[in-house]
DNA sequence: GCGTATGTTGCGTCATGTGCAACGACCATT
DNA sequence: AATGGTCGTTGCACATGACGCAACATACGC
C-alpha cells in the first residue's frame, strides 16, 4: 500500500544480512540511487539505520532496542524465560524454543541453544509451518474443531522430509490426539534427523498461547529418548501455567 | 525526509511499548485513522505488525527476526557472547555489557543480566552518553587525538550524577590515561551508587570496535572491590582479541 | 433496538516521493 | 600532480501515491 514505507522496510530486510552501500541498495530494491538515498536518511533520523565512516548502511540501535523491549512485552516470555532455561540444563542442554502462532506460521519467541555440536537452524522472529513441527501441532490442536479443520484446509501441507505428513486427514486426526494427550511430537516431520516434542502454555484465561518444544537430533537420542523427557517438558509448562495464573 | 517512512518507523516505536489500536495510534502520531491503517497494513504484509482478533497491534516476526540476525551480524557479538558469560559467571554474577558507539552514543549490543537482586536499567539497544559510562570513555580514548578531541568538544556533557563529568579539560584528561593504562571507570557518573570498569575489544585489524563492562552497585561492592574485578575484565577482553585475530 | 466506538472503503486533491542529470568528494593508478 | 573511476549528494520538474474527509460497516454495551 505505503510505497516508500515498504521500501524502507525492505531496506531494514536487506541490511539484516550484513552492511550495504547505497548503490548495493538502490540495485536490491530495483529503485533509483536517490531514492534510496532519502529513505536511508529517513531510517538513519530515526536510528533504525547507521552509517559508518566510509557510509556503509548498517541497522541502527533503534531496531534492535525496539525489538528487544517488544519481545520483553510478550509478557508469556518474560515469565517462561527461565523456565526454559531450566528445562535446557535438567535435559541436558537440548535445544529449547518458545513458539506461538502468527498468521498460519509458529513463530519462535524465545530459543535456549543447544548445548551439543550438531545445531538445529532456527532463530528468535523466524517463521515455521505449523503442520510439521510439534509446536505448530499444539498451537493448532488448541483450536475449537471448526476454526482447527478451516486453519488445516488453510495450509499447504508442504513435505519438507519424507516424514512431513501431506494430508489432511491424518493432520486432522493427529490434532485430535494430541489435544487429548496434551502434548505433540514430530518425528522428523520439519527437518531430517531432529526430533522435536512440544506442550502447550496457557494464560490467565486457560487459553493456549504458546507452546514450549525440545528438539534433539537423531545422533543425540533415540525417538524414545526424546519421548523419555515429556515429564521435564510437562513439568516445564505446568510451573509457567502456575506462575502465569499467580 | 521521507513522511510515511518516518510515520511507519514511529508506528514501530509506539507499538515497542505494547498493543494499541488504530485509533491510539491514529493519536499519538496526529495523523488521520485512514493514514495509519494504510500504513499498518504495509507493516503487516511486511510482517512488520501483527494484528490479533481484535484488531490490536502488536510488532510481528519480521522485527525480530531482522533484529536478531541484525546483532549476529555484529561479529564481535558472535565472538564475545560466551566470554562475556564467562565473566559474569566468575565475577559473581554481575552485569556485564558488550557496547559499540553509534552516532555520538554508546550503544549496548548484548548484556549479561546480573544475579543480584538491583539491578541496573539498560537494554540492547538503548543509547547512553559517551562521556559518562565507562565504555564510552574506553571507546572514545581509543580514538586518535585529534578526532577524541573533536568528540570531546562535541558532546553535552549532560550532568547525571553529582559526579558527572562535566569539564571537557577534565574528560581529554581522563581519556589520556584511559589509552594509556587501557580500562576506563565510572564511579557511579551515570547511574547514582553504580559502578563500572570497561576495557576494548580490537578487530583483526587492531583497531577498538567494542568495550566489555562490568556494571556494579555500591550495595554490592564499594570502588575497590570493583576495581579488583579488573583482572577477570582484562582477562576476557584479551581473550576475545584472541579468538578474533585467529 | 439504538448509540457509540472502532475498523474499512471511495474519492478528489495536492503534497511527497520519484527519476534524471549534473555536481562533488574521494581513492587508486600512473 | 593529473586522470579516471566509483560512490554519495543536490536541484529540479513531473505525476504518482499518500492524504484527509465523509460515508459505510461491524461489533459491543445498554
Amino acid at each position: 500500500m505505503s510505497q516508500s514505507l515498504r521500501r524502507g522496510l525492505d531496506i531494514l530486510g536487506e541490511l539484516a544480512s550484513g552492511a550495504r552501500t547505497l548503490d548495493e541498495l538502490a540495485a536490491s530494491l530495483g529503485v533509483h540511487k536517490t531514492t534510496v538515498l532519502r529513505l536511508v536518511r529517513t531510517l538513519e533520523e530515526q536510528r533504525f539505520v547507521c552509517r559508518d565512516d566510509q557510509h556503509r548502511c548498517h541497522l541502527g540501535s533503534r531496531l534492535f532496542h525496539v525489538a528487544d523491549i517488544g519481545l520483553e512485552q510478550h509478557p508469556i516470555r518474560d515469565v517462561a524465560a527461565i523456565h526454559l532455561r531450566r528445562l535446557a540444563r535438567a535435559t541436558g542442554g537440548q535445544a529449547v524454543h518458545l513458539a506461538v502462532a502468527e498468521q498460519g506460521h509458529v513463530v519462535y519467541i524465545d530459543k535456549v541453544e543447544s548445548t551439543h555440536a550438531v545445531r538445529m537452524y532456527s532463530r528468535i522472529g523466524l517463521p515455521a509451518p505449523l503442520h510439521c513441527t510439534a509446536v505448530g501441532k499444539v498451537l493448532m490442536a488448541a483450536l475449537p474443531p471448526r476454526r482447527r479443520d478451516a486453519v488445516v484446509a488453510g495450509l499447504e501441507l508442504r513435505s519438507f522430509t519424507p516424514s512431513t505428513i501431506t494430508r489432511a486427514s491424518a493432520l486432522r486426526s493427529q490434532l485430535e490426539l494430541v489435544d487429548e494427550r496434551g502434548w505433540a511430537e514430530d518425528v522428523a516431520e520439519h527437518e531430517a534427523h531432529v526430533h522435536c516434542i512440544a506442550a502447550p502454555v496457557h494464560d490467565a484465561a486457560d487459553r493456549v498461547v504458546a507452546a514450549v518444544s525440545i528438539s534433539v537430533p537423531e545422533l543425540v537420542l533415540d525417538h524414545a529418548g526424546v519421548v523419555g523427557l515429556l515429564p521435564h517438558l510437562l513439568e516445564t509448562t505446568a510451573a509457567i501455567d502456575a506462575e502465569h495464573r499467580a
